[in-house]
RNA sequence: GCCCUCGUAGCUCAGCGGAUAGAGCACCUGGUUGCGGACUAGGGGGUCGCAGGUUCGAGUCCUGCCGAGGGCACCA
């Protein structure tokens, strides 16, 4: 079904087309859509538009003039009851009652698949998040880009893109050398040997526990192996981890891509002789660079090393690259504030390369703050993201990931976040679900059936307010997907569980006096489930029937 | 020094160029002999960092400055 926004918007043009027909209003060409607000007293119904101001340096008339006339010409049957003009300008309208009933019965035949958008079937859309390396647990900033990744690939399949979740990780380079050093210095410090870590080693306490299992397993028959078995063995361990971390909360990805793999296909050289045939990479100093200024980027930066090693930017030139040759129609990297500085130049190397890079779209997200006075018990000021799960739960991280702006600074409050009360946002919104499940059980404990019921009645403002804010569900889908900003999902699925708390409180649904109405307000509420629980799917948090 | 993000109520944050800037927490006062009180109605609390500019209209866009975080490697 077209977005609520749409309907409004076509409406109001309708009403501009058939006022400039009547030559009341001077001809122009109509833009696309317009602006709708929710305004923010009542008297100024459901919804205002400010075109009739923004119209009036056009064609010279009063913005209240053109706003009256917009208004004879507004097709009043239908979705719109009545409409008025207000001061300086503005246009506003009041849904009608039929149409927000029939609403409500539409939401429960189409069930959870009411709010999704057939905007871009056919189009595929790869989303590449996490991608940390195998050399140690998953931070809570880890988490942030999983949730973040994982919820806006949810979305993106609610408007019609089939999507794949993609991990890229880094197991070549020195840092894997590295890895298996230092698991082999534990591994023998395990065996009771006097060796220590260097100072660029790992030094986390995984690397000691997995050495230890190490002993266990094959006792000091590894003594002889060199760095590349223990990178084998620690890089298995820690993927193995980290993705049981993921799953637990709720995330699975559909590709792990290994940077190895470039390295092994030729993708890597191939870059490389391009680059360098088209002039766009030169050596200097024993090395190769690329020239981001020619490119009509800030700073020329080396891509291979002195030493032959390539740097992080040309196999990520090169995993980019193989993006295009996939053929998606959208792809998106979900990046921390401290690799997002890279991406400018990653997407130079890809269109250099000759590809259309403007389908690659970065989401940046700021750091994740940790505040409570519970902190990890574990480790001192360290506390990891499976940490993290275990103490507050799954369905608290991702909310809490959730809830600001991406870009926006963090902080997480674990005293907030392990209170299992009215004043953890989690639960006022998965409270409202139980509730709704309660009334619906004991309705049909009852015996009431809610096949034949008649919606109409539902005039509350209580009411009225419900259903608008539950039909907003595909707006807010829509300009999540456009901004690609999940935690408007959020600010949605609180808003329609206060709105539905505050109904609570104003509404009796059970009422053996007046039936009619008790069925229309079963369904209203079968409607409101259906949209809590959609919302609450995308973001990946569980809507239990009882807590 | 240069680049990016952020700066809004005591705290954490929403706010799609429009009307009297909102929510949660905290504080104060009410509400259920009712379908789940993990609820709800109301109150106090604001120089939207500062200064200019664009606009009929700026928390929102532009410029400069201040402050916080991140980046500016032959690390990833």
């Amino acid at each position: 079904m077209p977005l609520l926004s749409k309907q409004l918007s076509e409406l109001v043009l309708a009403g501009v087309s058939g006022a400039q027909a009547d030559g009341v209003i001077p001809s122009f060409e109509l833009p696309e859509g317009i602006h709708l607000t929710r305004p923010k007293r009542r008297e100024w119904g459901d919804y205002s538009t400010a075109l009739p101001l923004q119209l009036a340096k056009l064609i010279e008339l009063s913005p209240v003039v053109i706003a009256n006339h917009i208004q004879d010409y507004l097709p009043k049957r239908g979705m719109i009851a009545h409409s008025t003009v207000s001061e300086p300008g503005f246009l506003n309208v009041t849904l009608s009652s039929d149409w927000l009933c029939s609403q409500v019965t539409r939401v429960i035949s189409e069930g959870s698949s009411f709010a999704d958008i057939d905007l871009y079937s056919n189009q595929n859309a790869q989303v590449e998040f996490v991608s940390a390396n195998p050399t140690g647990p998953l931070t809570v900033g880890h988490g942030r880009g999983g949730v973040l990744g994982d919820t806006l690939s949810n979305l993106l399949g609610a408007v019609g893109y089939r999507v794949t979740r993609e991990f890229y990780y880094n197991n070549a380079g020195q840092q894997m050398r590295k890895l298996g050093e230092s698991l082999k210095v534990r591994y023998m410090q395990s065996l009771g040997m006097t060796v220590q870590l260097l100072e660029d080693h790992y030094q986390g306490e995984y690397l000691t526990s997995l050495g230890a299992d190490l002993v266990e397993h094959y006792s000091d028959s590894l003594l002889d192996e060199g760095w590349e078995t223990f990178k084998d063995l620690a890089e298995e361990d820690i993927s193995a981890k980290q993705h049981r971390t993921l799953r637990k909360l709720n995330i699975v990805m559909d590709v792990l891509y290994n940077e190895h793999s470039l390295y092994e296909d030729g993708s890597i050289d191939k870059v490389v002789n391009k680059l360098r045939h088209d002039k766009l990479a030169y050596d200097k100093d024993g090395a190769v660079w690329l020239a981001v200024k020619e490119l009509g980027g800030s700073d020329d930066r080396v891509i291979v090393k002195s030493t032959g090693e390539p740097t992080y930017r040309l196999p990520d030139i090169a995993y980019h690259c193989n993006k295009m040759e996939r053929n998606f129609d959208l792809v998106i990297d979900v990046l921390g504030a401290d690799h997002k500085d890279a991406f400018p130049d990653v997407i130079l190397g890809v269109k250099a390369m000759g590809y259309k890079a403007d389908r690659i779209k970065m989401l940046m997200h700021q750091f994740v703050n940790i505040k409570g006075e519970r902190m990890s018990k574990r480790s001192g000021n360290f506390i990891s993201l499976d940490d993290l799960i275990d103490e507050v739960g799954a369905d608290v991280v991702r909310f809490f990931m959730l809830m600001r702006a991406s870009e926006s600074h963090l902080e997480f409050d674990i005293d907030l976040a392990r209170d299992q009360s009215d004043k953890n946002p989690v639960y006022y919104v998965q409270y409202a679900h139980a509730r709704i499940c309660s009334i619906l059980e004991k309705a049909s404990l009852a015996g009431y059936s809610f096949m034949d019921a008649q919606l109409g009645g539902l005039v509350h403002p209580s009411e009225r307010m419900l259903m608008r804010n539950l039909l907003e569900l595909s707006d807010t889908i829509d300009r999540a997907v456009r901004e690609m900003a999940p935690h408007y999902l959020v600010t949605y699925v609180r808003d329609l569980a206060s709105s539905f708390h505050a109904f609570y409180g104003d509404c009796r649904v059970l009422d053996d006096d007046d039936i009619p109405l008790t069925f229309a307000r079963l369904n209203l509420i079968r409607a409101v489930r259906i949209g809590l629980a959609r919302a609450l799917d995308l973001l990946g948090v569980s809507a239990p029937e009882t807590m």
